[in-house]
DNA sequence: TCATTAATTACCTCTTACGTTAATTAACAT
DNA sequence: ATGTTAATTAACGTAAGAGGTAATTAATGA
């Protein structure tokens, strides 16, 4: 499992997390789906590259495809890190604890 | 308020990210007192400068030394990235959009 | 005033990141 | 076999990131 800063480095790319939030929201999606016209395949290839590296999303090989989803802990372990300052919410977010951990 | 790819650039860096967790942690500290042995000062400048352009932190000034803290939109910017796509988490988190709610 | 403390800015170096086009690999379909 | 589709790897250029030393700004204190 890598590191927080690596996630957090590898959704600070606008292309890997508008492709994330793509994933999140319709699921499991090919490489050729998820490709954005403003930018050439094999650009679109390095950043799975890097969000696959990064342990956020798996791929799966089916013929000529690739096929991408997100990995549910990567996005958990985000959400833990924001809950581990709760204090810093003055305990107004207690409940949130409860919830991820249901989760897992 | 900055973008959301900013917010993750920025605490993708271990050093950053270490800088606002003790923050978060410890709450206001000055430059000199989150100064780590392992950088110098110069480059714990430019980290600062880029987590205020981010939005994360904020500071002030008390004399010679700058005071930095957490602003709270920041990391309950990421929280509510998260929770936008609770449905990924089959439903189990509804009750974080609450938590978050009550927290603004 | 002059030295000290705290932090930043200027300048330079090196590495990594990100994009392109061209070439390659791999699986299908006819 | 051959062409087509899907994606990646190779090779290359440019820009941004991260670090250092030296110089500078600003406030304090003797």
């Amino acid at each position: 499992m890598p590191q927080l800063p690596t996630t957090f480095a590898a959704l600070g790319n606008a292309t890997r997390l508008a492709i994330v939030e793509r994933l999140l929201a319709e699921g499991e999606l090919s490489a050729g789906a998820l490709q954005a016209d403003s930018i050439t395949p094999p650009a679109m290839s390095r950043h799975f590259k890097v969000l696959r590296e990064a342990g956020i999303v798996v791929q799966r090989v089916d013929a000529q495809r690739r096929l991408y989803s997100v990995k549910p802990e990567a996005v958990q372990a985000i959400g833990e890190w924001v809950l581990n300052f709760r204090e810093f919410w003055a305990g107004s977010l207690d409940r949130l604890d409860a919830a991820l951990k249901e989760a897992e």
